[in-house]
RNA sequence: GGGCUGUUAGCUCAGCGGUAGAGCAGCGGACUUUUAAUCCGUUGGCCGGGGGUUCAAAUCCCCCACGGCCCA
């Protein structure tokens, strides 16, 4: 304990309620209402209706304010629907209970319980017949008009920040109904939700670092997986057929306002469909969380309106480098002017690159940050997409789409590559890149191959990030801001 | 990894070479219907850490730690 003037008087008073016999942490009280619960059930309650009502109330929370006038005070208690007010007088109160209220600091966990009335300014208020100190605070709260601004401390003291803004409970709750929402419309069209390995021997099914981990018992190296996809394709090998994971990956990578290295995503695996049916399908979905949460499908974030109403913009890789990157469709064909082309615009291109990679190069630089408005991207090069199958008429480019929406990748979907001979020379090809230098390219999977060689449907699989869609519909400017503990470096010490 | 920027009281912030400040919170006093209650009084600081420069450093310089924004 730091040998602080607050702290001590905090002491003082804790003393206090010692000697006076007052439990500080008691658990006996259960609260019969919430805040809001009273609120919605007398908003329209006049005050001599009120006072008619012998019921008593009682309600349980923060005391987040409290205004004092010698023998009465206003408090606010603070619950997880909202604050309600109380009038704490001295007549009203036992000498117990009102000793212990001269004690109370802003930030104790308390109840009260009493009738309602209206004050003279028509606040809806619980007049405290019974009040309890639940739990003691010893450290103060941050300020009670500017709240915690502080984003460090807001991110590493989840708590505070959340005790002192509101918006950000605001954020949580619409986070999880945004889960909520998804679980339903998948359920509804007969997907079974399921779960796999998180810990793996081999990190596939993107292309990304993984963390590494270790097995002691088994002495095995282990990876925390960087995508479900090969597992959950062996389930609708399997015979599920139509399989979805919402869940944790792990990439090992920078932090931006649009990474953070554990992330949620949702995959589904859809047997019998296509990638074409998965841009419907998202469309749907996407359209049905907007009408649940804004009740229509144009909604500002981060300043943009953004306008969901379907059908979406869809545009190939090719059609928009050449529209919007602007590159000669000539130029596009040759790996060398197209390597020459990208290295312009300040892109790495390697030699060994293959033009597909190339392309995406150049796409990511240039068009990426276009894509305000719902937009398909489809017909991703071969060279990119290692699990996807091949376009029929265009063998060097795949059904694969990705979705855009304000200049960033909210999913990335794509009609399954099902031929295990294919399969395995794209593996091949993604080992000869690893060769090459880059690390983060696929790994060869004799298990997932050989799963494949039992014969998996002809399947389409989506993955969505769930973090970017939060941060989408809660009109978040940064991960972290709908993640409750995005990941910090760790300081040396937090005060406790 | 690079550039810019931040770190001063519990919180929100001023101060930017010359004795560390304000508001809120806290503490003492007045006050039985307030809404950031009001009024009077008052406590509180290793100015993120470490090195320099200077008669003198919160302030200028260098290094480090932890953030933020932008870029790669």
């Amino acid at each position: 304990m730091e040998d602080n003037e607050l702290l001590k008087v905090r002491m003082e008073k804790i003393a206090a309620l010692k000697a006076a016999g007052i439990d500080l942490y008691p658990n006996d009280i259960k609260p019969q209402n919430t805040s809001s619960e009273i609120f919605s059930q007398f908003s329209n309650t006049e005050s001599d209706e009120l006072a008619q009502l012998t019921q008593k109330f009682s309600i349980a929370g923060r005391l987040m304010a409290m205004r004092n006038f010698g023998k009465a005070a206003f408090i606010k208690i603070q619950d997880r629907k909202g604050q309600i007010q109380s009038y704490i007088a001295k007549a009203i109160l036992s000498e117990e209970a009102y000793f212990v209220f001269k004690k109370l600091d802003i930030g104790d966990i308390i109840y009260v319980s009493g009738k309602l009335f209206r004050t003279k300014t028509n606040e809806l208020t619980i007049e405290a017949e019974e009040l309890r100190l639940l739990s003691k605070a010893i450290y103060p709260l941050p300020e009670k008009w500017h709240g915690l601004t502080d984003i460090e401390t807001r991110y590493r003291q989840r708590h505070l920040d959340l005790i002192s803004n509101p918006a950000v409970k605001e954020t949580f709750y619409r986070r999880s109904r945004i889960i909520r929402l998804i679980r339903q419309f998948m359920d509804k069209r007969d997907f079974l939700e399921v779960e796999t390995p998180m810990m793996q021997s081999r990190a596939g099914g993107a292309v990304a670092r993984p963390f590494k981990t270790h097995h002691n018992a088994l002495d095995m190296d282990l990876y925390l997986r960087i995508a479900p996809e090969l597992y959950l394709k062996r389930l609708v090998t399997g015979g599920l057929e139509r399989v979805y994971e919402i869940n944790r990956s792990f990439r090992n990578e920078g932090i931006d306002s649009f990474h953070n290295p554990e992330f949620t995503m949702m995959e589904f695996y859809w047997a019998y469909a296509t990638y074409e049916d998965l841009m419907s399908f998202t469309e749907d979905l996407f359209t049905d969380l907007a009408m649940h949460l804004f009740g229509g499908l144009k909604f500002s974030y981060q300043g943009t309106e953004i306008d969901m109403t379907p059908p979406w913009k869809r545009i190939s890789v090719y059609d928009a480098l050449v529209q919007i990157a602007d590159i000669k469709p000539d130029v596009l064909q040759d790996k060398v002017q197209t390597a020459d082309f990208a290295k312009k615009l300040g892109c790495e291109v390697k030699e060994t690159d293959p033009l597909g990679k190339t392309w995406m190069a150049i796409f990511d630089e240039v068009v990426e940050k276009k894509l305000i408005q719902p937009t398909f991207v489809t017909h991703y090069p071969v060279a990119v997409s290692p699990l996807s199958r091949r376009s029929n008429d265009q063998p060097d480019l795949t059904d694969r789409f990705e979705l855009y929406i304000s200049g960033r990748e909210m999913a990335n979907a794509f009609s399954e590559l099902n031929d295990p001979a294919d399969q395995r020379d794209r593996f091949e090809q993604q080992i000869k890149e690893r060769e090459a230098g880059d690390d983060e390219a696929h790994e060869m999977d004799e298990d997932y191959i050989h799963a494949l060689e039992y014969a998996m449907p002809p399947t389409a699989g989506e993955g969505i990030g769930i973090d970017r869609l939060a941060m989408l519909f809660t009109d978040s400017a940064s991960i972290r801001d709908v993640i409750l503990f995005p990941l910090l470096r760790d300081k040396a010490s937090i005060k406790e």
